[in-house]
DNA sequence: AATGTCATGTCAGAAAATCTAACATATGTT
DNA sequence: AACATATGTTAGATTTTCTGACATGACATT
């Protein structure tokens, strides 16, 4: 597990920023968690968290669903991905034990640091727009 | 402008998330919007929304205050900082214009689809400590 | 010792965002 | 025509976030 997949597969967005992100409304998503497709995390509040992950897997059901492709199929192709991926992988694990959310958090603030160092920090005034000129 | 930086900048986590990865509570963030550390974009409705740049910040904000400096002097830091990279940024713009938020999400998606391409669509089941057995 | 400032805690009331469940509907299928 | 599928819409409840006010502990100044 890389750095890169454990920050891709945090729980961070309520399913409002991910709508704006997949152009889904409210409805579908849920109808898709409904059948499966997906699975988000939860907020101790019950709120839906998604991961960069789920995103990815909600652009994709996107392209299924305008192939005309149903949930039925969807999931399966879904299934067979993730287990290509899993038969790729075959890294030998150097812990074995879980990580909890707590230390995923930490290890993602660390990367965000770091990324930081290296990185500008614009936007003193909150409108993105002043970043383009 | 860079794909990275445009991702890096967009609006898109509310406070709740952004209190977990920098462990910082609402009080203290807002207290650092109010003396201008920081200026996250609001939604429709009024919430903060953070970009991962505030994110970095943030947490650069807390490495400032445990080092004991105020607000005015960690302004000041972060402004000096801003103004290396603009003085740093000397490519010449191929577009002068500003891009909308709509197109700077677009932008985005595009990339989250194409990162997603080469990547993994692993968990199926939404906890995300099963990534690590 | 009293007062002031700074950074943060805490609380209350309001507004926004999200939840589930139910019913509605358009389109395609049997 | 009846049915299934995917999505829209609405209602009522719950969670999350908002602002503003007041409280407090640590320090500095008087």
């Amino acid at each position: 597990m890389t750095g890169s997949n454990i920050r891709r597969s945090m729980p961070l967005f309520p399913i409002g920023p991910v709508m704006q992100l997949t152009d889904l409304t409210a409805r579908q998503i849920r109808y898709y968690e409904e059948h499966q497709l997906i699975s988000p995390a939860r907020s101790e509040g019950n709120r839906r968290l998604f991961s960069l992950n789920d995103i990815d897997k909600l652009l994709e059901i996107k392209d299924l669903i305008d192939q005309g492709i149903n949930m039925a199929g969807i999931k399966q192709l879904l299934f067979v991905q993730n287990q290509e991926v899993i038969a790729s992988d075959v890294k030998p694990l150097k812990s074995e034990r879980e990580l909890s959310n707590d230390e995923i958090r930490r290890h993602l603030r660390k990367e965000i640091v770091q990324a930081g160092r290296f990185n500008q920090h614009l936007s003193s005034q909150g409108n993105i727009t002043r970043l383009f000129h």
